[in-house]
RNA sequence: GCGCCUGUAGCUCAGCCGGAUAGAGCAACGGCCUUCUAAGCCGUAGGCCAAGGGUUCGAAUCCCUUCGGGCGCGCCA
């Protein structure tokens, strides 16, 4: 039973001593709900508010807490005093100690109820023929992180790389291909030399508008299967993949399919007889559309007048795919907001054609990138390159490792995963919503509420665990009253409310709360080192300080690999 | 025009299912390395929580209005 849990049972308690058989007082339930954290941890561990009281009680708040106290009898309180309204409550310093480090953080108890259940999780979906860029990076962050979480609290989970592999831009690209490109240009060139193609295409184009219906064409024989069409298309794909591979090594990021919306064409029959059957298609200005003007939003379209279907189609095609294949608790999809009314719009249509687990799916919408103030434009060439990104990202960190550690073992290794990590740490800090801004100092910088600031506390950790075991003092928390003053208190604290934070964090589908939450208790282990001596003659406190340290390490690794980040332990 | 999101210190943001003096980091200024990693720690300064109304014992937090910013609103994805 949480500490929590067992000061709401004692509230009750009390409130059940003081106030005999009166009315309307809450249960321990509802008591847990009330209580809340002082602001300053001088003041307690807990607070419940009495105002909450004051109506069925008919008495002034403080009141209320002064007759609450004189019922306060509890062994795992130390103190309890009454604050205005409210009635805070100090734990047992010594007991907590050893309660919180008893928790095991790096793993969680999980049910076998969530092994039952299956997360998908769609995220990143790059476009073939197109670079990757920061643009790409909080998709592909996001997702990875949320499937973490959810491999961690025990789901099964399926991540899925939705590529964006179909559109007449493809035959537009191939028709470049064959009139200006080569197989060794593209092959040396990749990404970059496929782009260059389709450039050129549309400045022919404008000179040439018949270019646009051979592209069309091209597009039409991929379409209609036939084999060199699909050679080429399939070659395009391979290489962007190789490319994107690169990235996706570098950031440790994995799928487990790359079923894109091409995978698709064969299953959108189904979509379109099904809204039939059910009544649900109306044609509109030519087109084949579901009217949502009942739920307050535009219609939404499955049809063309040239009959051709639409991305609705296709997600919808998708969702009922993906229900039948992995039956699905929930279906994750990490996109921008932009596409807010186009997720809303298909989720309703699949709500409409009967199924209840429409409910299920979940639009995990995120801000927009711009840089240094203006939005990115491939075509303006503003824009930042992950690559790039990445690459500056590690080249500062082996500077600052050649400055600092000059005598580190493995310094590329070291540089890589604090580079990275810098950029990782960024992108997930702040609620999703939040539009992010490029600009490279930010993006660089190292110092403060960083990824290299956890990942130096991590490390920090790990260094003083290899002294201490050098010292043979091995962690051990019997003698918890050598961790009762106010930094190991507040360290312990942090690291109690570890698991509450994961299981938010996955609710609410916002991994920064984990982040922000180890970046925390980085602080609170920092401030703690500095003021406490950790290795010192007495053995049994050393031990329960070096406790204390591991169970800081083994939170803080647990931390950063949900959030997709590496630990190194020295740099 | 309509819809969704957003507005908290110079900058980037926490806090938003109501609670006790609104918190961090960056930037600025001032301290701390002969002791366990100074990518660190401590301190100073910096805020009519966009504005106005309302609900409440209590509002940055909930409701309404206004203003500023972002995104979206039919055959692209």
């Amino acid at each position: 039973m949480s500490t929590k849990k067992r000061i709401a049972g004692l509230v009750f308690d009390c409130l059940q001593k003081a106030f005999p058989d009166t009315p309307g007082l809450p249960g321990p339930d509802e008591i847990e709900g009330f209580l809340e954290l002082p602001p300053d941890p001088a003041m307690g561990d807990y607070a419940f508010p009495c105002f909450r009281l004051s109506k069925p009680l008919r008495k002034a708040p403080p009141m209320i807490a002064e007759a609450l106290l004189a019922a306060v009898d509890a062994p795992e309180v130390a103190t309890a005093a009454v604050a205005g309204g409210y009635l805070n409550f100090a734990l047992n310093r010594e007991n907590f100690a050893r309660e919180t480090l008893a928790l095991d953080n790096t793993r969680y108890a999980a049910t076998a109820d969530n092994a039952a259940k299956t997360v998908c999780i769609d995220y990143s979906s790059i476009n073939i023929a197109k670079r990757f860029h920061i643009g790409h990076l909080t998709t592909t962050m996001l997702g990875h992180s949320l499937k973490r979480i959810h491999d961690f609290l025990g789901y099964r989970t399926v991540g899925i790389n939705h590529l964006g592999d179909w559109g007449t831009q493809f035959g537009k690209m191939i028709c470049a291909y064959k009139r200006w490109g080569t197989k060794a240009e593209v092959e040396t060139g990749g990404v970059d030399e496929m782009t260059r193609l389709y450039v050129r295409f549309h400045e022919e184009a404008e000179k040439a508008p018949a270019l646009e219906d051979e592209g069309r064409a091209w597009f039409k024989r991929i379409e209609d299967g036939d084999p060199e069409a699909l050679e080429i298309f399939g070659w395009f794909k391979d290489v962007t993949l190789k490319d994107a591979q690169r990235v996706y090594d570098k950031l440790g990021v994995t799928f487990d399919y790359y079923t894109g919306e091409s995978f698709y064409n064969d299953k959108m029959d189904r979509v379109v007889t099904e809204l039939t059957e059910k009544g649900l298609l109306t044609e509109s200005e030519g087109a084949r559309v579901v009217d949502l003007e009942a739920e307050g939003m535009p219609p939404c379209l499955i049809l063309k007048r040239d009959g051709a279907t639409l991305y609705a189609t296709r997600d919808i095609a998708a969702a009922l795919y993906r229900k039948d294949t992995f039956d699905f608790t929930k279906a994750l999809y990490v996109v921008a907001y932009q596409q807010d009314l186009h997720f809303r719009q298909w989720f309703k249509v699949l709500e409409k054609m009967g199924y209840p687990w429409a409910d299920d799916l979940v639009h995990v919408s995120f801000g927009m990138v711009s840089y240094e103030g203006q939005s990115l434009s491939t075509r303006k060439g503003h824009i930042i390159y992950l690559d790039e990104l990445l690459d500056r990202a590690v080249e500062k960190a082996r500077a600052i490792i050649e400055e600092k550690s000059p005598d580190l073992a493995d310094k590329e290794t070291v540089a890589r995963q604090v580079g990275i990590g810098a950029v990782v740490y960024a992108d997930l800090q702040n609620n999703r919503i939040k539009d992010i801004d490029f600009w490279w100092d930010r993006a660089l910088n190292f110092d403060g509420e960083t990824g290299p600031y956890v990942q130096y506390t991590h490390a920090r950790c790990c260094s003083l665990l290899r002294k201490a075991e050098e010292a043979d003092v091995l962690p051990d928390a019997a003698l918890a009253s050598a961790l009762t003053d106010d930094e190991a208190q507040e360290v312990l604290r942090l690291l109690s409310r570890f698991d509450e934070v994961i299981l938010e964090a996955a609710s609410r589908y916002e991994p920064s709360m984990i982040t922000r939450h180890i970046t925390r208790l980085a602080q609170a282990y920092n401030k703690y080192y500095y003021e406490h001596r950790i290795l010192d003659e007495d053995k049994a406190a050393s031990a329960a300080r070096v406790k204390l340290t591991e169970a800081v390490r083994n939170t803080m690794r647990t931390g950063l690999w949900l959030i997709g980040m590496e630990a190194p332990e020295r740099m």
